[in-house]
DNA sequence: AAGTGGTCTAGACCACGGC
DNA sequence: CCGTGGTCTAGACCACTTC
């Protein structure tokens, strides 16, 4: 009888919910066991190899690590390296309050390596929004930002002082951020720079350039930021 | 007939070495199709369930694409993020001689915070080595590297002189290092520093403090390493 | 309409782990 | 030893894409 689907959620999908389930709520810890195969099968009614999938994918997605002859068990929590975030949930995870002062929000025709950047038409119209970045009140990043000024017409400067660029972005527009690429480098500050974010004149700065793809695969933002190194780091993890 | 692993080889991984060769060896590039899994089962001799397992494990590696209705295609060649590279594959990548000069080998036991950073006892004996990095010649680096001195004895002077030392650690003492983690940020250069690197004191450098770990989860080696960054910076693809 | 991947069944044998 | 995950069969129907 092969009847399980009853609203159109695979059945295997349903098992991983029930564990999902669990594990949110904090019923099922890391290192707990979950029902075996065999046993998700019966209560599921289900055939081995669907209980078997659910388990698997899970497994795949590092909620749930199998031992042969074992059984399977709860993963530790994931800890998310590389993990792009805004500047206002870099803030918030630190427990500090997010601020902007936006410096300049205008629309430029002719920087051309940024456009390029973005795969743009050299001398498309670009959104450029300056912005000082404070964290509880204390300067810690000067941000520039591009991106299409026809694609994202209603970016406007009212909109970035309510929410955050990110929020913005997926919220309002529907625009699912998938990955940056980064460029990190070390730079001195400069007079303007140095008055801004309150240090010395040639202090040693961290300088990020990203490039923000949407799940599409399309740029989206460009974005040119300047860290106090004493305020924020950097912290990576790379594979071999 | 349920006999088909002739010698031990799951059938699905023959089946994925029969799609990989041909990758491999360019007879199938990206955007080309695969056989399908009918077709698969068939030349195999295998179930459906079977072949259908062979290329859903080559789409979550990331090799193949599968699409609904379509077929499944070769995936564009990967491309390795946030790589863990050692100083000389760094080089080589570059098409640069990798050069080294050490300026400091000796045992340590009073470096506590790098201990920890290790998880070592907090005067365990650390052996501590120094080296200016040269890329054709040209300073690139100052780094600073920490490893148990009683764990890798035979890791000397002389075999850091000839080898790299992620070389020297993954043939000579057989440890598979696995992730690192990496905590980067921008400081100014020292006299010391200056003169070694060959930049005016107080220019701007990458500084990064890295742990790097074996595959067992161990950590094996601290490393802190100065860059000059007009010849070095870092590429970082992050994730949302 | 033909072919593809996605889901699923109701069994089977094997290799391994813990008791 | 028994229970676990790992592999596998020989089919089936569905949803989707391509033509």
């Amino acid at each position: 009888m092969p009847e399980n689907r009853q609203n159109g959620t695979p059945a295997y999908k349903k098992i991983q919910a029930t564990i999902l389930r669990r594990i949110e709520s904090g019923r099922l810890k890391p290192g707990d066991a979950v029902e075996s195969e065999r046993e998700l099968a019966k209560i599921h009614e289900v055939s081995l190899m669907t209980a078997r999938h659910a388990l698997s994918a899970l497994e795949q997605e590092g909620v749930v690590q199998r031992r042969r002859g074992a059984g399977t068990f709860v993963a530790p929590p994931k800890i998310h390296f590389n993990k792009l975030m805004g500047f206002t949930e870099l803030m918030a995870q630190r427990n500090l309050m997010a601020n902007s002062k936006i410096l300049l929000f205008s629309v430029v025709e002719n920087e051309q390596d940024v456009a390029a950047r973005l795969g743009c038409l050299n001398h498309a119209r670009l959104t450029k929004v300056e912005r000082l970045r404070l964290g509880s009140d204390e300067p810690f990043a000067l941000e520039t930002c591009y991106f299409s000024a026809d694609e994202y017409p209603n970016l406007t400067r009212a909109s970035l002082a309510r929410d955050s660029l990110f929020s913005s972005l997926e919220n309002d527009y529907g625009i699912q951020l998938a990955y940056a690429d980064e460029e990190v480098d070390a730079t001195a500050a400069d007079s303007m720079t140095a008055h801004l974010l309150q240090v010395p004149r040639g202090h040693p700065l961290l300088r990020m350039r990203q490039v923000l793809y949407s799940t599409k695969g399309k740029a989206a933002v460009y974005v040119l930021g300047i860290y106090r190194s004493d305020r924020y780091n950097l912290m990576i993890r790379r594979f071999r």
